[in-house]
RNA sequence: GGCGUGAUAGCCAAGUGGUAAGGCAAAGGUCUGCAAAACCUUUAUUCACCAGUUCAAAUCUGGUUCACGCCUCCA
């Protein structure tokens, strides 16, 4: 498995801290709304691969938090009326929600920041003692004078950054780069108690705090969007670093932006689409279709359009697959001949080209590729055969579906045909020998009405759900 | 100003030195009582542009143009 590394800008091989492991980090949505489109790239990708290192063999661990207290729940809060603890509770829900159809399987652990909020404290009491952070008036800052390595993820240094960029003036700081650990209470907000008074965890040390209780001082990968490489990725990494003098994780994997227009999706542009929305119109398993269909570190522009697409697309697997699966009702229960036995090798071509495409860097581009040549081709070698073998099929669609499943599509069942319309299906192929096609017609009506399409082919009657 | 990406057909998108995967759309065909679906075929002598390296470049090097992201909350 190859991964690009942002913290080296290479590709590099995956070498677990811990042999057959691997213990993922994602950062996680900030529960105060929906999440958009853009916000799903990262849910989807990083699913994508966890699931294809199990598919591996690898032991995964995945941890994804919940930011449950920051300024946009606080003011979000007010502007609803209800507290944060509530608006946080609404919105998690809401996540699973729309993660779950999006085929997001839910993490190993999704932490939350109020729950960790000892062990936040005692990182940033280290880091105090240690002298990498000092305390104002309640709130904490980290030093990032103090830390030599500050900026090695995003490849800057803090003398470049200060001469062309603006810096807001804050008196408090020593440093404008300095950043908060621990923010004093104000009037009306939560807070809780702590060696500096009553406050709350700024947002970087959640994850520090919470990605090494459960993965360890030293993890393997820790992703997130582009747009948090600096500062959020930076000063994760400088705030464990320091406290535990350790490599903090391994592997940083950053997904690029979905655009509109050309321009970054966001909540502050305003230009967004929730993925509850989508949903309204589509299923979403054609919106992780689309994500799948680029590179994650690509920009890909995001419309209507796409969605149509990948949806396009999507069908066709599904068609496939379901050809396949109705063939079985008049395929032999017999060895598989001299043909089929060269789609059963083709089966095990395509799941290595299929992997070697994921290896490399989470290709899921050139994935689907794999897969879409190797569904035409069953088609093709599965329809030769007026009656074709069981095994041959189910091994076939076996195939298909191992290599769809570490995507997370193709996840419909195939419909069964009921009895009933089995019966329809039966009358009409009489009525239409016995030429009398006006009974045939009123019998597909009848199948229509009950949202099912009989459509006629080559092979006999095929029967598909509406 | 600093740091970093990217530019491949009508659209989307793989391909990182050996002669342009795949999907969508479109056109033609097979099949068909009609229709639809399905299937088959076709669709980039060429990879933003200009030089260079090489037997060989979309792929490497230098330059140019354009677009985008981060440096402020952001996936």
């Amino acid at each position: 498995m190859k991964i690009y590394n942002t913290m080296t800008r290479k590709k590099e091989t995956f070498e677990p801290v811990h042999p057959g492991e691997a213990r993922i980090y994602a950062c996680g949505p900030t529960v105060y709304n929906y999440f958009h489109i853009g916000n799903a790239r990262p849910f989807i990708m990083f699913d994508t691969l966890r699931r294809f290192l199990k598919h591996k063999g690898y032991k995964v661990t995945f941890v994804q938090n919940f930011t449950d207290i920051d300024d946009k729940l606080i003011s979000r809060a007010r502007e609803e009326e209800t507290t944060v603890p509530e608006l946080a509770e609404r919105y998690i829900r809401e996540y699973f929600t729309d993660a779950q159809a999006l085929g997001v399987l839910p993490a190993d652990v999704h932490p939350r920041a109020t729950e960790h909020v000892g062990e936040i404290i005692a990182l940033i009491v280290k880091l105090e003692k240690s002298g990498y952070a000092y305390a104002v008036n309640g709130d904490v800052y980290f030093d990032t004078e103090s830390d030599e390595d500050y900026g090695k993820l995003s490849g800057q240094n803090i003398e470049d950054r200060e001469a062309g960029a603006r810096i807001e003036v804050d008196g408090v700081k020593r440093n404008p780069m300095d950043f908060a650990l621990w923010k004093a209470q104000k009037p009306g907000e939560p807070a809780w108690k702590s060696p500096w008074g009553m406050g709350r965890p700024g947002w970087h040390i959640e994850c520090s705090a919470m990605s090494m209780k459960y993965l360890g001082e030293t993890f393997d990968i820790h992703c997130g969007g582009v747009d948090l490489v600096f500062p959020h990725h930076e000063n994760e990494i400088a705030q464990s670093e320091c406290a535990t003098g350790k490599t903090f994780a391994k592997y940083w994997m950053h997904n690029g932006h979905i655009n509109v227009d050309n321009r970054k999706m966001s909540k502050s542009l305003g230009n967004f689409f929730t993925v509850r929305d989508i949903a309204k119109e589509y299923d979403l398993e054609a919106v992780r279709m689309f994500m799948l269909s680029a590179h994650y570190r690509s920009p890909v522009n995001f419309s209507r359009e796409m969605i149509e697409q990948a949806k396009a697309s999507l069908d066709r697997l599904y068609t496939a697959r379901n050809n396949a699966l109705f063939l079985l009702e008049h395929a032999e229960d017999r060895p598989a001949n001299e043909a089929e036995q060269a789609l059963i090798e083709r089966g095990a071509r395509a799941l290595s080209e299929f992997d070697a495409a994921m290896e490399d860097d989470l290709n899921t581009a050139d994935a689907l590729g794999a897969i879409f040549e190797y569904a035409r081709e069953m088609n093709t070698a599965l329809t030769a055969e007026a009656a074709p073998s069981k095994a041959a099929i189910e091994g076939a669609v076996a195939r298909l579906q191992a290599m769809t499943d570490v995507l997370g599509i193709l996840s419909k069942e195939p419909d069964t045909t009921p009895a009933e319309i089995a019966a329809l299906v039966g009358a009409r192929v009489a009525a239409k020998k016995a030429k009398n096609f006006a009974e045939a017609d009123r019998l597909r009506e009848e199948a229509l009405k009950l949202g099912y399409a009989i459509e006629d082919t080559p092979k006999g009657p095929k029967v598909r759900r509406l």
